[in-house]
DNA sequence: TGGCGTAAGTTGTCACTGTCTACATAGGAG
DNA sequence: CTCCTATGTAGACAGTGACAACTTACGCCA
């Protein structure tokens, strides 16, 4: 019954079986109230041996905040659509996606802007955060050049560009965007808002 | 030295005396981590009498994010300015209050939009929630109404703006807005990006 | 090849938590 | 004046994060 003896003393990868455990458990219970033990029972190894890895649960949760950026950066990037089409049909999709990914890890999105996961100023400060960013800030940039976005500090537009896709996102997460209250596509509504304001 | 038979065998008033004990370790400690005992021992009553009130932990945060919005209301109206001025003199007064708050109150405004205070959409959906929201919708219908604004339905128009807002004081909450990375006044900019969107 | 240092796991323990149950008190309606 | 019940207390329990002391076995170097 008990199979104590097939597994090996030592697991050979648990830091990345541990995360991917802890993501698993994120997803499922929509939150990160899963406890350290659980993961470590769920992994096949014993209470302890997380923290040979992580120092403590905020650092496993900065972790996976960290990789929620790189997963956010790489559904951005595949939604940039190669060829420069106009503003709206450039802009749109990478917004649309921008929200998608909130929307269906809402759990993860949650973590990645929360207070728990370390300091987070510390997270967003990364390179893999920054980096996330950066796709904006270099998306309006270009489009400033080609003279499809109204010229302002790029920093400041890029702020605001992020807030309204940040903000935006929330508001869905929390199933604030009620249809019958807020009438049928929000964010598309939200979304064209913004366009005004940047486009040339 | 033990004032034991100083303090009546009831409170009297406990239900307050933890809220607002709640509320300043909130404030305190820049985070929801502190323990309802420690809340007791603070409030002078055992461990278990805050249970009388609150069914669990999530309940009391969810009073703490409530009393949040109430804040937040009493913030954006008094921001209002009375006479009707032009829409830059009136938005942003009440925009920059918003930003404001959170970033006087770090943590109660994070609780507020979190998912540790009971379900985050029944928070939103509440009474003292909405009204809060509909101080946006409000002033943007009589904004169309007198032509400053210009004419989309206003749910969309009102979940882009509330996007912008709570986005803008997510980032200066987190310390994104850096002068350095993103200009001397990113708020300014950012709420008159989102001012060009809307106005007529 | 063989021995060994050390990274990676294990068990055991600690203070402490949220929450439950049973009991104590006292304030106010009848 | 009495008793009901809301409010508070004490005690118990399972389970947690974190640490310490002990084991195992991988992989490097003589």
């Amino acid at each position: 019954m008990t199979e104590q003896s097939d597994r090996p003393y030592h697991h050979g990868d648990l830091r990345r079986a541990v995360i991917e455990t802890a993501l698993a458990m994120l997803h499922e219970e929509e939150g990160w109230q899963f406890t350290l033990r659980e993961v470590a029972r769920r992994a096949g190894v014993s209470h302890a041996a997380p923290y040979k890895h992580f120092p403590d649960k905020a650092a496993l949760l900065a972790e996976l905040a960290l990789i929620g950026f790189d997963r956010l950066r790489e559904t951005l990037l595949a939604a940039l659509p190669a060829s420069a089409a106009s503003l709206r049909e450039t802009f749109l999709p990478v917004a649309r996606a921008y929200v998608a990914f909130g929307e269906a890890n809402p759990a993860l999105y949650r973590l990645m802007f929360g207070a728990d996961a370390g300091k987070p100023s510390e997270v967003h400060l990364s390179e893999r955060a920054l980096s996330t960013f950066a796709i904006l800030t270099d998306f309006l940039a270009r489009g400033q050049e080609a003279g499809l976005i109204r010229e302002r500090p790029v920093p400041g537009q890029a702020a605001a560009c992020w807030a309204q896709l940040h903000g935006l996102t929330m508001l869905v997460i929390d199933g604030l965007l009620l249809p019958e209250k807020v009438g049928d596509d929000a964010v598309t509504a939200a979304l064209t808002t913004l366009l005004e304001g940047i486009e040339a």
